[in-house]
DNA sequence: CCTAATTACGGACTCGGAGG
DNA sequence: CCTCCGAGTCCGTAATTAGG
């Protein structure tokens, strides 16, 4: 098989699927953005976190809720699970799932019902689907994800998320102009993604004269608590103290590989910016994303058929609606995706660079989200 | 179904310093 | 002066979602 690099493949996407559009190489770019997302999202999912997990949902800045930040993958404290069997015709709606629930289990009393729908007749699935939110009491949002299928009955797990995230993922990507060896607008989307990064958590990054990093934190009795970061952080992370996580989240960003980013031993701007906004920020390298692309799109006896059977059909003039998104995905495209990660996941892990902290690992990164997924959050946030 | 809002891409445009 | 080029801001388009 045949690897090419990043730069190449999006040529090739932009000559051969997107020759329709006005301008294939930007739609092409956005594919491979789409890409991004969708193989954090499965790593999220074959990590275990399914149920904690919400998309693009919008967060409040630390301290400042006037403004809002729609945030790509959120992972919440879990209320309460149950699992309903469904056999009822498709489309599985909100509404279906909802009256399919054990009000004596599980109450939703007071919870508001969205419009979205779990699995549509044509098999779209949609991932973490939000079925219903509340704020009575306490904000918190109801979502629904299909386990499986067999003889026509769907098992649906649903599970009751807090509304406060204790940890966010953005996925970024920017690639190399026409012609062009640096990219300008990079630095704005880099701005951008720092800037949501640096707002969310109660955890707040001070640069001292020596441009050693501290944190602050607030805690409850007018304390204010500032030390070296990693200090702080790690602090944090062995704490059960409510003061120190009610209000925290870890913020990861994922960015691919380009020329434009980084070289090898150059960090260029974007790319520090970005690291020293970010708790953690993961490199999903070129070898990873062309070894996706190409296992998925390229590679003609594969086992990716439904994947590649739902990207064409993503894209072209006579698309009636998208399979191929974080969001929407073919039923059977997911499937196949599901157990690439679970059965790959030291590969899919490999593909990732640690590029801050310095010198952590995958693994650390995957350790500290199980430590703060395990904390009592019912207590810390005295429900 | 439609419309408004948000986001993510690539790219155009602008500014200003370095150096001939 | 004038040209080159790095670095910054602004723009156009497509996709998607929320909400009516």
């Amino acid at each position: 098989m045949t690897c090419y690099s990043v730069d190449q493949l999006q040529n090739i996407l932009a000559n051969n699927v997107f020759n329709y559009t006005k301008d294939p190489k930007k739609a092409a770019g956005r594919a491979l953005g789409t890409m991004v997302e969708i193989i954090t999202f499965y790593l999220l999912k074959s990590w275990g976190l399914g149920q904690s997990l919400s998309i693009e949902r919008s967060l409040a800045e630390y301290g400042n809720p006037d403004i809002t930040h729609n945030v790509e993958y959120s992972l919440h404290p879990i209320l309460q699970q149950c699992e309903v069997f469904f056999s009822e015709k498709l489309p599985i709606t909100s509404t279906k799932i909802l009256s399919s629930i054990d009000k004596n289990v599980f109450s939703i009393t007071r919870f508001e019902k969205s419009n979205n729908s779990l699995l549509t007749s044509d098999l779209i699935l949609r991932n973490s689907c939000l079925i219903a939110s509340s704020k009575e009491l306490y904000s918190s949002h109801l979502v629904a994800n299909l386990d499986f299928i067999s003889n026509d009955e769907y098992k649906i797990i649903i599970s009751q998320q807090y509304e406060k995230p204790y940890a966010i993922f953005e996925c970024k990507r920017v690639g190399i102009e026409e012609g062009i060896k640096k990219g300008p607008q990079s630095i704005e989307k880099a701005k951008q993604g720092a800037y949501v990064a640096r707002m969310l958590s109660s955890l707040q990054k001070v640069r001292m004269p020596s441009g050693e990093l501290y944190g602050l934190i607030y805690k409850f009795n007018n304390e204010i608590c500032i030390k070296p970061y990693a200090e702080l952080m790690t602090e944090i992370m062995e704490s059960e103290n409510p003061s120190l996580l009610c209000d925290f989240i870890l913020t990861v960003g994922v960015v691919s590989n380009h020329g434009n980013w980084f070289t090898s031993d150059n960090h260029n701007k974007e790319l520090k910016v970005l690291a020293q906004s970010y708790d953690w920020l993961i490199f999903l390298t070129d070898k990873g994303l062309s070894e996706f692309i190409n296992h998925i799109l390229l590679d003609s006896e594969s086992n990716f058929e439904p994947v590649k059977k739902a990207f064409l059909e993503s894209y072209n003039t006579k698309r009636k609606r998208t399979r191929f998104t974080k969001v929407q995905i073919d039923y059977k495209a997911d499937q196949t995706l599901q157990s690439y990660f679970n059965d790959n996941l030291i590969g899919v892990e490999n593909w990732f660079n640690v590029i801050s902290p310095k010198d952590k690992s995958m693994q650390e990164l995957k350790s500290q989200i199980f430590r703060l997924k395990d904390k009592n959050w019912k207590e810390i946030h005295s429900l």
